[in-house]
DNA sequence: GCTCCGTGTCGAATCGGTTCGATCCAGACA
DNA sequence: TGTCTGGATCGAACCGATTCGACACGGAGC
């Protein structure tokens, strides 16, 4: 492999002048630097990563704990992860991927090993474990999702009460007045998922407000059980009329569901989802739904990390906590209720 | 931070004697051994990831090229990625994720500037313009997907051709005498997916020595496009009893079209599909199908990669080209033909 | 009592960059 | 003529590990 010592024998300099003359920090004579240049081109030379974060601490990497947790949504995981790759390397930085199960060792050893820069966070819970960590370690951090406790981290959500209350509106003003909401898996919950109860908190509260019944349960997040919820609910709600759906898998469930009950949106249930458009496009799901923007908010989560990595001496700017507006994408499939014949969901075939 | 030389000071002995007593790569007194250890741990000592790799050229992290173009179907993705970062993970490497649009230019980069110790591409094309660079580097590669010319490289991928075959023989044993093949879009193909024509061509083979008549055709990797394909090819092939799926958009299409034209599997048509369990259970997918396993092909990748990586002074073993076989998961969507009402698919309502 | 040997430890070199301080030189200025 | 200034370059130190060669020491063998 071709060394920077090598690159300055070829240009009859000294190691520090080719230093110097590449990365421009000193004043150069126009005559060396192209020299220097030129060796560099013949030689083929390009500066060896571990020696130059060893000489300036500074990897150019940004750590991505992406953790695949049971029941964890995997197309929507994968959108984080482009957003928050590409944006990185637009700004100069790799990824260094990291989906080990347990998160806070994995961190640990990234961050003490100054393998990396600045850490993103996926999929954070209420009462994250990694935090902590997080909080000690030297490099700056930014979370995608919404912790109990915000201090000393960037943090970029969607704004899932206003979601929640968006659904609830937008039915009402059609003409709703019962809702079925369907959540993500409990298991989600239990684990710290806070932003399920944010979305249902919010549209329970609106539905309230409006003089709406919400009936709320959680789903699965696999087939064929999510299939066997929604008809249970369906079952179960009987004059429910409109059908809200905070968890991709049982959007993905519902055309078959919905197929088995001879059921016809909007005309027999009006639909909204929660998930982002590039779900929606590619999984054929007509109904219209709460643009999540994974891609976004890793773009954001990057943005804002690569501003605090290359302003780290400066005095510390305050940390932020943003979150992304919802917004309701339409594709036809709420209505006014009533247009349905028989005023009750038809039974699936036993 | 705290280094090797704090470490050494706290136990009272050199530099070296530490690393010896971590690294144990010379007899060391168990007593200084433990000196050392206890010192680790009081004052959290972990080896600077520069430093180690600068000293010993190597990084113990593995570069994961996955490109996504466009028509990429991103769930299958996510699952080769997976199979690769916690295979890797497992054998004590992180892995280093690149989505570079250009990967001929990131492969560059990433092996020229020592960041690695070994690639793994995904999605390899027939003529792809990272390999020439790949061999030319010093580090070893493994690939997922079968290029033209595998020499100097691990090779891991589906039997597409056995695929193929697989999925008429079944076919033809139910007494199918007409079937439809939907593969990816052009566009896949023409970028060098060549397995695309592999599990095509097999079958129109098969089918010529079983006496089937086997329509084919590219379906787009989007909604609506793909279902208006799938529409139109059921229109105009009234007397096909079966369809035969290599593209996952198609298969997630497929139950609204089925719904549309009022179609029940497998009583009116008999279905198979080339994509990974995972893919079936998230996505509500009941269709047979053959299983893609990208999981194990990424495990695979790794694994031989690795074995590579840490042999690589000892004399080369052998590269290999190693095809995993393909098995069919039945879900029930195929029977004998015949079962249908009319004799023709019903119309799409207009 | 002397050499020989294995065990345990240390000092110094090395990996490939960056960066600080010093030096050299030419031109400006008093 | 001497001093000052600033541009251009070099040498050496440094980042934090690993590793090679040397060496001290104590016991075995003659």
């Amino acid at each position: 492999m071709v060394t920077i010592g090598d690159v300055a024998r070829a240009a009859g300099v000294s190691r520090s002048t080719a230093s110097y003359a590449l990365s421009g920090k000193r004043t150069i004579s126009m005559e060396v630097r192209e020299r220097v240049n030129d060796a560099v081109r013949e030689l083929g030379y390009t500066p060896n990563a571990g020696a130059r974060a060893l000489a300036t601490s500074q990897t150019m990497v940004i750590g991505l704990l992406a953790q695949f947790l049971e029941d964890e949504f995997a197309p929507a995981m994968l959108q984080y992860m482009l957003g928050v790759s590409d944006t990185a390397r637009e700004l100069g930085y790799d990824i260094l991927l990291v989906t080990e199960a347990d998160g806070a060792r994995a961190l640990r050893r990234i961050t003490d090993s100054q393998m990396v820069d600045g850490v993103v966070l996926l999929n954070v819970a209420q009462d994250d474990v990694r935090l902590p960590i997080l909080r000690a370690a030297p490099q700056p951090g930014a979370l995608v999702g919404l912790p109990g406790d915000c201090s000393g981290l960037d943090v970029f959500d969607l704004d899932f009460e206003e979601a929640g209350r968006i659904m609830v509106n937008h039915m009402h003003r059609l003409g709703h007045r019962e809702l079925i909401l369907v959540s993500q898996p409990e298991h989600v919950v239990e684990r710290g998922g806070a932003y399920v109860w944010r979305l249902q908190d919010a549209a329970l509260q609106q539905a309230r407000v409006r003089g709406i019944r919400l009936h709320t349960a959680f789903g699965e997040s696999r087939q064929p059980a999510v299939g066997r919820t929604l008809h249970a609910l369906l079952d179960s709600h009987p004059s429910a009329t409109g059908l809200l759906l905070n968890n991709e898998a049982a959007a993905a469930a519902l055309p078959t569901v919905l197929h088995e009950r001879g059921l016809t949106v909007p005309a027999d249930l009006s639909v909204i989802g929660r998930y982002s458009d590039e779900f929606a496009r590619t999984f054929s799901l007509s109904f219209s739904s709460i643009e999540s923007a994974p891609d976004r908010l890793g773009r954001m989560a990057v943005r804002q990390l690569v501003r605090r990595i290359e302003s780290s001496d400066t005095a510390a700017e305050p940390y932020v906590v943003r979150f992304i507006s919802p917004e309701l994408v339409d594709r036809g499939s709420t209505a006014a209720p009533g247009s349905r014949r028989d005023g009750s969901h038809s039974r699936r075939p036993q």
